[in-house]
DNA sequence: GGCCGCATGTAATCTGTTACATGATTCT
DNA sequence: AGAATCATGTAACAGATTACATGCGGCC
């Protein structure tokens, strides 16, 4: 039972990328500022990859090699550790845990997920589910009607519909990943 | 016309805080920890509230008096500067630019607003409701539906769904607030 | 000659959080 | 006697952003 924890996102989006195959700082930063999909989600910045890279080696999650080529800059090529894959997993595995950062961090899990292959993504949604219906169980039980003074109402009604909305999303996610038997990679077949 | 730029939420939030009466930071964080409704939509830290408190009076939108009683140690009381009066009525005027901060700094808004009067908030809403619009068909241009490695597409689908329940919403504080006819203050009556 | 691309990073800066310092008073 | 309340703040740390430094090679 791992229970890894890393501080910060972006610390296991990189695990992410470095997963499928080595790869070095600058590749990353360019990948994603080509909106390599995941632009989109999350804007990080260059020097941020650089530290986070080598916070995470220094941690044991990462090793590097230096890849030199005549001409140009050496590399510094990173691949997972042992110790980072099964951090990853146990990401990968594990819904995001509050609603305020669902909107960040969601999207790139199911991103690796499906990456993993369907079924891994199915997991994850059905997880996230679970956990979402049980966001709304705590609100509805907590700071019910008789208090409030309109604003609390309102905000309240506000939390509400919002897990709602991540709830119907993710049935959607489902259905879209069900209909799409074909891509995924259960593992060795070329 | 004024723009007036100031980095922070938290910082309109004081200046909210103390126009209606001057205050100390002691009583502003007693009041959020209290959780004076405002406490569910952030929770500010005493340290903070301090700090910001001193640089808005840096920048001449609060001026402050320390007020001595006997035997507790001094306050340090503020109040609104015209310059801070116009930049709170600037800010509560104004919906909020982008979609990922609605959550945090609407609610703070609409609070504020509904303390001027079922007017200001109505009018608040209004602004924003078209804001969320412009946002809307925006997206609905941009990134359509010929690209799409069915990631994107959800990820596209995840924001508009977003966006119509925010819609939604604020519709539903319209009505609400327009069956209220009664707790609004409109200027001058006891 | 000057600028952009490659590839690495460090340093300065800006927020926010946590923890602590002070010193009198009132509650248990 | 010890803890909590009042009221102010400072200091230290953690995270992210901005800017800058390096140094070679190819393009206009």
């Amino acid at each position: 039972m791992p229970m890894i924890k890393l501080p910060l996102t972006i610390a296991y989006g990189l695990l992410g990328f470095v997963r499928r195959q080595p790869l070095h700082g600058y590749e990353i930063a360019q990948r994603l500022q080509a909106t390599e999909a995941l632009g989109l989600a999350w804007n990080w910045k260059q020097s941020q990859i650089y530290a986070e890279l080598g916070y995470l080696e220094q941690e044991g999650y990462l090793s590097s090699a230096v890849v030199v080529q005549g001409t140009r800059p050496p590399r510094k090529v990173f691949q997972l550790t042992a110790a980072g894959s099964l951090a990853f997993a146990d990401w990968i595995a594990r819904p995001v845990p509050h609603g305020y950062d669902f909107q960040m961090e969601f999207p790139i899990k199911l991103y690796f997920a499906q990456q993993e292959g369907n079924a891994a993504a199915l997991t994850l949604l059905e997880c996230q589910q679970n956990a979402c219906r049980s966001w709304l169980a705590d609100l509805r039980i907590n700071p019910s009607d008789g208090d409030d003074q309109s604003y609390t109402r309102l905000v309240h009604l506000f939390h509400l519909s919002q897990i709602e909305t991540i709830l119907a999303w993710l049935t959607t996610c489902r259905t879209h990943i069900e209909n799409d038997e074909g891509r995924g990679q259960p593992p060795g077949n070329p």
